[in-house]
DNA sequence: CTACATCCTCTAGTCACTAGAGGAGCAAGG
DNA sequence: CCTTGCTCCTCTAGTGACTAGAGGATGTAG
């Protein structure tokens, strides 16, 4: 009845290459795809959102296991959310920290580069701030 | 003349841990390093600041072949710096991105978590966001 | 002298893919 | 019908930067 796509159609349609695809099928994250005479992978709508999904979910920073539970929670929606709703603010509790992080570190990339006499490497600060973690404008690490 | 430390307080004084410091002398980040007469490794003050540099570097993200190159120039300081100050930029650039992109992220968790009516998943706004990437808050990727 | 901590080497596993070999299926042009 | 060339298949191995564990040797404190 739904159209079913090949693989380079599904990748192109969702933006995951072909052996990615064949990689998450092989994992279980997709379930085993219906094949044709020719031995090959087809695809129907369903299979193309939940690959959309996964890509988005994986795109958003999520580890493949949260994605694997994610699924699970779209397959039967009558549990509670509240297990979607903590992957998702663990996920946000990681973000803000790595944002923290890299904001000191540019902090300190930009002194690091300013501060370089462009000269030879004796007088490089690049190396000299690299070499000596005191210098850090920060104790951030 | 100069003390000589074990590989575990090698560990303790810079932040390493001593597989990873084995792991970086098999790799030639650490020149082999002198062995007692029962084939431990010592360490001398180089050796400490050479390993605290690497941690340093890796710690601001940088690649172990990046470090790799920062060492050589920091092994020759008459050469020009550029290549150092180089591998800072491009550093610097790549921060500046991810930091863009994980506050994309965060604003788009943010919206996922707030709009969930931690009800059941039918409604969840966690799993309908990711399932359709057309609701992300902005076209960031 | 006996615990026990620390060290050694070696292999294999992690995560999420990515690359490549070697071969089969399929659609279009001649 | 045949060839060209694209897509697809499976399988194995490689990536980066470690991490875990087995199995054994060495060093140190009581």
């Amino acid at each position: 009845m739904s159209k079913k796509v090949s693989i380079g159609d599904a990748s192109r349609s969702c933006g995951v290459k072909v052996p990615t695809i064949r990689y998450y099928e092989q994992i279980g994250l997709l379930s085993a795809l219906p094949r044709t005479e020719g031995n090959r992978r087809t695809f129907d709508a369903g299979d193309l959102r939940r690959l959309a999904f996964i890509r988005h979910a994986r795109e958003l920073g999520f580890e493949i296991e949260a994605i694997r539970t994610l699924l699970t929670l779209q397959d039967d929606p009558h549990q509670p959310c509240s297990s979607a709703d903590a992957i998702a603010r663990a996920r946000l509790a990681e973000v803000e920290q790595r944002i923290d992080s890299l904001n000191a570190l540019k902090t300190e990339l930009g002194v690091m580069i300013e501060s370089c006499s462009r000269g030879k490497v004796a007088d490089c600060r690049v190396i000299e701030v690299l070499a000596d973690h005191r210098q850090c404008t920060r104790p951030h690490h």
